[in-house]
DNA sequence: GCGGATCAC
DNA sequence: TATGGTGATCCGC
C-alpha cells in the first residue's frame, strides 16, 4: 500500500496526540482536518481501545523521560569523545558511499482498491475502501479527501464519508495482477525484490548498460487502443509522462478513468502482440535514462493492467522508497547519482519518510528536537550515547542519505503463525478449542512449506486490547497439529490458571512456531545420516537426495584423511571431556546442545524409523571406521560404533537416556534427572566415568529436602484431565530406567558451561523398547503411541517443572541462580552475565548512559546492513 | 530463550 | 456493535 504510514500518522497520531503536525493533505475536499479528527475521537473516545492506546502512549512517554534523564547526565566530555567516534565511523562511511547503482522502487496507487475499480465501473467516481467495518487495507483517493485510510475500521471510515462503499478484498485478483506487474518487472531486473503485492525494488544498472545500445525499435511501445471514443486516452496519458511528472495532480489521477478499455475487451498490448497492426496504432518510444526506463516500466504497466503506478528512483533503496512517495499518485521522482543532489534531498526531509522511522521513534527523536535528516546529522554524538548502536549506526545511514545499494535475496523464513480476532471468548473450554483449530491451521500452513520448528508461541489480547505472548522451546522439532497444540495447550493453561478464578476475556488468540532448523543444522543432519546410511541401505530413500559433496566425504574416508572429519572431531571431543574434570557450572539460559555421537545414533534411527523397512537387522556403515558393518542388529551395530569411538556403550547411552530433553537450565530439572539417574546407577553400574561422576554431582547438588517434593509438584502440576486420564503410578525406579531415563552424560564445554546431552529421540526410544511409554518427569503413563508427542509432553513437564522453580524462587529470594550471573548493585537483581557483545571494537559508550530501545527498523535494517 | 515493543505492509 | 494478520527484529532480561 503507499504510505500506510502517513495514514495512520493523519488518523492516530492526530488522534491520540493532537500534534497536528502531519502532513496531512486531505484538506482540499471532503471534510478538513479538524472535522476529521472530532469525528474519530467521537467514535474512539471511551473505547478499550482507545484507553489501551492511551496506556501504550504513557509508557512511550515514559521512556522519553527517562531518555532525557540520561541526556541530562551526559558531560561534555563524553559528548565531545562520542563526537570523534561517530565522526570517524562517519567519515568511513562517506569513503565507501557508493552512487553506482540505480534502484528503483515501484509502488502501485491504493493498489486493492484501484483493482475493484478497475473491475467494477460503478465505483469509478465513488469513495471506495477495501477491508470489513472491522479494518480497511486501502482507500481510494477519493475517500482519502474524507480521511478514510487504510488501518481505519471501517465503521469509523464510514462516519467520516456515509457514501463510502466498502469492498470486500479479493486477494486471489490481486494476486493475479500483482502477477502480471512483476513480469514486467522482471524484464528490468530478473533478481527484482517484491516486498508486497504492491511494491518492488528494482536494481536497473545492468537494464541501463545493456540499453545503451539498444536500437529504438527495442524501446518503442505499441500503445493499445480502446473504441474510438477512448482513442486519445492512451496518448494524452502517454505524453503525460513525458512532461514534468509533478503536474499530474492526484484529481487527474482521480478523473482519468480506471478503465481506459471497455470492459468487454481485455486484450493487452505486450511485446508478442506489437506485430499484429490490427491492434496497434500508436507508438512511443522511451529514452535510455534510468528516468525512461522508468516511465516505460509505468507505462508497461498501465498498458498491461490499466492501473497506475509510482516510483522513485535513487542510488540506495532508501531514497529510493522516499521518491516513490514524493509524486504519489501516478507520478516518479528521482535523485541523480551525485553526491550533493543526495544531500539536497535529504537536507529537510522529515525522518518519519524514511522506512523504518516509526511513530515512536518519531516522538522520541522529536523529544531531542530532531525532525528532519538535518537534525538527525547534527545530533549524532548524542544520538550515540542514548541509542543502541544498531540504531545509532542505523539513524547515521539515514542522515547522511546512505542505504542498501544491493537488492539481496529473501532469507529463509523464520516463523509461520496463525491468529484471529474474534468477539470476547471467556470459557476456557472454547479457548482450548479455539486454540486447537489454530494449531490445525498452522500445521496445515507448515505441511504446505514442509517446516517443522522447536519453539510454540501464543498470543493471547484481552478485550482491554493488552497483548501477551507466551513461549516454549522443546528439544526436537514439531509439525503437527497434535504437537503443536500440546505444548499451546500448556502455554494457555498456565495462563489461564494465573488469572483463575478470574477467566481470560480474550479478543484474539494467535499461535506461531519458529526455530525452524537452519540450512547448517540440516546439512549437518544430512551429513550424519548419509555417513550411517549410504552403503546400500534403501533408507536413503527417505532422505530425499544427497549432496554430492556429502557423499563423496563419507564415500571416500581415505582421501580425507588430510582433513579432520566430522567424526574425528567428534571424537577427540568426546575423549577430551572423558579427560578433564568435571565443573559443575551452569549459565543460566543456556542452551542445551547435542552431543555428536548420541545426535547422530538419533538421526540414524529416526532414519529407520521412516523408512520403509524397519527390521531390526540392516546393513549399516560405521560413521567412525567406515566400515559397512552388514546384517546385523542395531545394538550389535551400536556395539561395534562404541568400540571404535572408544566410548561407552551406546547401548548404555539408549538406556541411560532420557524420552526427551529440555534445557537443564533450572535446578528442579535437574533433580528430577537427579532421582532418576540415581537409580539408573544403581542397576546399571557400567556407566562411563563422565558419566558417573555427573551423577554423583548432580546428587550432590540436589540433595537437599526439597528434591522429593520438587517431583511431586512436577506430577502435581499435571492437569486434573491428564491424571485422571492416565494411570496414577508411583516413581518407578524400573520404569524411569527402561523407558525414560534421565540424565546422560555432561560435557565440559569451553564455555564452562553445563551442558547435558542431547537426549534420546522417541524414534530411537521406539527402536528398543515397546513398552508403554511413562514419562520421566510425571512419572504418568503416557496414553498416545505417538512418541514425538510423547516427547513433548515431557518438555513440557519439565518446563513446568521450571515454572515452579521460578514460583519458589520468589517465595524464597534467596534461591537464585549463583553461576554466571551478577548483582547489580543497587537493585539487588541478579542479571545475566553478557555472553555477548555487539559493539565494535572502536566504540565505546558512557557506562552510564543505558540505552534506550530504539526503534526496529526491520527491512531498512536489512537493506542497511546486508 | 522469553516477552514486550516497534515497524512494515 | 465495532480497531487486522503476518513476519521480522531488537532490547533487556
Amino acid at each position: 500500500m503507499d504510505s500506510t504510514k502517513e495514514k495512520n500518522d493523519s488518523y492516530k497520531d492526530d488522534l491520540l496526540l493532537r500534534m497536528g503536525l502531519n502532513d496531512n493533505k486531505a484538506g482540499m475536499e471532503g471534510l478538513d482536518k479538524e472535522k476529521i479528527n472530532k469525528i474519530i475521537m467521537e467514535a474512539t473516545k471511551g473505547s478499550r481501545f482507545y484507553g489501551n492506546e492511551l496506556k501504550k502512549e504513557k509508557q512511550v512517554n515514559q521512556r522519553i523521560e527517562n531518555m532525557m534523564q540520561q541526556k541530562a547526565q551526559i558531560t561534555g566530555q563524553q559528548l565531545r569523545k562520542a563526537q570523534l567516534q561517530v565522526d570517524r565511523f562517519a567519515m568511513e562511511l562517506e569513503q565507501s558511499r557508493d552512487l553506482n547503482n540505480t534502484i528503483v522502487h515501484i509502488d502501485m496507487d491504493a493498489f486493492y482498491a484501484a483493482v475493484e475499480m478497475r473491475d467494477n465501473p460503478e465505483l469509478k467516481d465513488k469513495p471506495i475502501a477495501v477491508g470489513s467495518s472491522s479494518m480497511l487495507s486501502t482507500s481510494n483517493y477519493h475517500a482519502r479527501r474524507f480521511g478514510v485510510r487504510a488501518a481505519m475500521p471501517g465503521f469509523i471510515a464510514k462516519r467520516l464519508c456515509p457514501q463510502l462503499i466498502i469492498v470486500p478484498p479479493n486477494f486471489d485478483k490481486y494476486r493475479a495482477v500483482s502477477k502480471e506487474v512483476k513480469e514486467i518487472l522482471a524484464d528490468y531486473d530478473p533478481n527484482f525484490m517484491a516486498m508486497s503485492l504492491d511494491e518492488a525494488y528494482l536494481n536497473i544498472t545492468k537494464h541501463l548498460q545493456e540499453r545503451q545500445n539498444w536500437p529504438e525499435d527495442k524501446r518503442k511501445y505499441f500503445i493499445k487502443t480502446g473504441h474510438a471514443l477512448e482513442n486519445d486516452k492512451p496518448r494524452k496519458e502517454v505524453n503525460k509522462l513525458s512532461e514534468h511528472e509533478r503536474s499530474i495532480s492526484p484529481l487527474l489521477f482521480e478523473d482519468s478513468p480506471p478503465d481506459l478499455q471497455p470492459p468487454g475487451n481485455t486484450s493487452q498490448v505486450n511485446v508478442e502482440e506489437q506485430n499484429n497492426p490490427q491492434i496497434l496504432q500508436n507508438s512511443v518510444v522511451f529514452g535510455t535514462s534510468a528516468e525512461e526506463v522508468v516511465k516505460e516500466i509505468r507505462f508497461r504497466i498501465e498498458q498491461k493492467t490499466t492501473l497506475t503506478a509510482s516510483a522513485g528512483i535513487a542510488p540506495n533503496t532508501m531514497l529510493a522508497k522516499v521518491c516513490s512517495d514524493k509524486n504519489k499518485p501516478n507520478g516518479q521522482y528521482q535523485i541523480l547519482p551525485k553526491r550533493q543532489a543526495v544531500m539536497d534531498f535529504i537536507k529537510d526531509l522529515p525522518i518519519r519518510k524514511v522506512s523504518g522511522i516509526g511513530k515512536v521513534t518519531e516522538k522520541m527523536l522529536k523529544a531531542l528536537g530532531i525532525i528532519t535528516c538535518t537534525e538527525l546529522y547534527q545530533q549524532r554524538a548524542l544520538l550515540s550515547l542514548l541509542f543502541s548502536e544498531t540504531s545509532w549506526r542505523y539513524f547515521l545511514h539515514i542522515s547522511m542519505g546512505l542505504g542498501s545499494t544491493h537488492l539481496t535475496r529473501d532469507g529463509e523464513r523464520k516463523s509461520m503463525s496463525v491468529e484471529r480476532t474474534f468477539s470476547e471468548i471467556s470459557k476456557a473450554e472454547e479457548q482450548y478449542k479455539l486454540c486447537q483449530e489454530l494449531c490445525s491451521e498452522l500445521a496445515q500452513d507448515l505441511q504446505k512449506e514442509g517446516l517443522k520448528g522447536r519453539t510454540v508461541t501464543i498470543k493471547l489480547k484481552n478485550v482491554n486490547f493488552e497483548v501477551k505472548t507466551r513461549a516454549s522451546t522443546v528439544s526436537s522439532v514439531v509439525s503437527t497439529a497434535e504437537e503443536i497444540f500440546a505444548i499451546a495447550k500448556e502455554l494457555l493453561r498456565t495462563e489461564i490458571d494465573a488469572d483463575f478464578p478470574h477467566p481470560l476475556r480474550l479478543r484474539l488468540m494467535g499461535v506461531r512456531l519458529s526455530s525452524f532448523p537452519n540450512e547448517e543444522d540440516k546439512k549437518h543432519q544430512q551429513r550424519s545420516i548419509v555417513g550411517f546410511l549410504q552403503a546400500g541401505n534403501q533408507t536413503l530413500s527417505a532422505t530425499g537426495c544427497i549432496e554430492k559433496t556429502d557423499k563423496d566425504q563419507f564415500l571416500k574416508p581415505v582421501e580425507m584423511s588430510h582433513k579432520k572429519s566430522f567424526f574425528d572431531k567428534k571424537r577427540s571431543e568426546r575423549k577430551w571431556s572423558h579427560q578433564d574434570t568435571f565443573k559443575c557450572e551452569t549459565v543460566n539460559g543456556q542452551g542445551v546442545q547435542a552431543s555428536q555421537p548420541f545426535q547422530v545414533l538419533k538421526k540414524m534411527s529416526e532414519n529407520l524409523e521412516t523408512s520403509e523397512s524397519s527390521s531390526n537387522n540392516q546393513i549399516f556403515t560405521c560413521p567412525v571406521c567406515f566400515r559397512e558393518q552388514g546384517s546385523i542388529s542395531l545394538e550389535t551395530f551400536n556395539k561395534h560404533v562404541d568400540a571404535c569411538l572408544g566410548g561407552p556403550s551406546v547401548s548404555e547411552m539408549f538406556s541411560c537416556s532420557h524420552a526427551s530433553s529440555t534445557e537443564v537450565k533450572k535446578e528442579n530439572v535437574h533433580r528430577s534427572f537427579s532421582l532418576c539417574e540415581k537409580q539408573d546407577s544403581e542397576t546399571h553400574q557400567k556407566n562411563t566415568e563422565i558419566t558417573s561422576e555427573d551423577c554423583v554431582e548432580l546428587v550432590e547438588t540436589v540433595c537437599n529436602p526439597s528434591e522429593a517434593e520438587s517431583v511431586n509438584a512436577l506430577s502435581n502440576e499435571l492437569s486434573k484431565e491428564e491424571r485422571s486420564s492416565l494411570p496414577s503410578t508411583s516413581f518407578n525406579t524400573e520404569r524411569c530406567h527402561q523407558n525414560s531415563s534421565c540424565a546422560v552424560s555432561l560435557q565440559n564445554e569451553d564455555s564452562g558451561s553445563l551442558r547435558r546431552q542431547e537426549t534420546l529421540q522417541p524414534r530411537s526410544y521406539e527402536v528398543i523398547t515397546d513398552q508403554a511409554l511413562i514419562c520421566p518427569v510425571c512419572n504418568l503413563e503416557q496414553k498416545t503411541s505417538d512418541l514425538t508427542l510423547f516427547n513433548v509432553h515431557v518438555d513440557i513437564c519439565l518446563n513446568k517443572g521450571i515454572i515452579q522453580e521460578l514460583k519458589e524462587d520468589k517465595v524464597n529470594p534467596v534461591n537464585q541462580p549463583k553461576e554466571s550471573t551478577k548483582s547489580t548493585g543497587n537493585s539487588g537483581r541478579v542479571q545475566k552475565t553478557i555472553t555477548k557483545t555487539k559493539r565494535s571494537g572502536s566504540m565505546t559508550k558512557s557506562s552510564t548512559a543505558k540505552k534506550i530501545k530504539p526503534n526496529n527498523p526491520r527491512h531498512t535494517l536489512d537493506i542497511f546492513f546486508k
